[in-house]
DNA sequence: CAAAGACTTAGACGTTCATCTAAATATCTC
DNA sequence: GAGATATTTAGATGAACGTCTAAGTCTTTG
């Protein structure tokens, strides 16, 4: 379950993909025009996001629009913090 | 060099090593008995993990003696934070 | 210095993964 | 409902990765 988020997180693709979610929502073609691979391999990588609880989704007519799941990133936050530095703290 | 932390986070394996090591430093060796798999694999593990700079070693006569880094965890947390949740504030 | 112990490096192998193209699904418009 | 647009799914391919065994390096001890 934890394993699907490091995971996640490992590709700079999808790291980029969260970033440009973190300003704003986007649906998947704004998206994939950020990217110089196939628009297949975008939506690919936003269903890895999605599966792993980063991102949700939302079908907006013709379009599906992205947003940031920011709570996950604050649970990993502290549990980085907790586990790996300091244990007692934060 | 943020690829290489998150890439380093993405194996389980790796990841018991730092919880292991969150409790007390330890030599390859002990770390080693604690999986079963290859010695030599634990090895290459700890070698991604310290190229990632997410631990340090030092030799110590025969052993080698790791440690975990603690800081590179706050600052990683703080990444998550102030990159994907909020991004004002910590 | 030779032998033993602790660890790392090298090379090979099977699996996983990112990417691609092509086909399928869903929504809108006429 | 047919055609166009937006997105996902399927299948294939090459690269990256985790693991293994074998060989190499470093340190201690007799």
């Amino acid at each position: 379950m934890r394993d699907h988020l490091f995971r996640a997180l490992a590709d700079p693709t999808r790291r980029k993909i969260l970033e440009l979610l973190a300003t704003r929502d986007r649906t998947a073609g704004e998206l994939a025009e950020e990217f110089p691979i196939a628009f297949a391999s975008v939506s690919h990588h936003l269903g890895v996001l999605k599966n792993a609880g980063l991102v949700a989704s939302e079908r907006e007519g013709q379009h599906m629009r992205y947003r940031l799941n920011t709570t996950v990133f604050q649970d990993m936050a502290r549990y980085l913090v907790k586990t790996f530095s300091g244990g007692a703290d934060a």
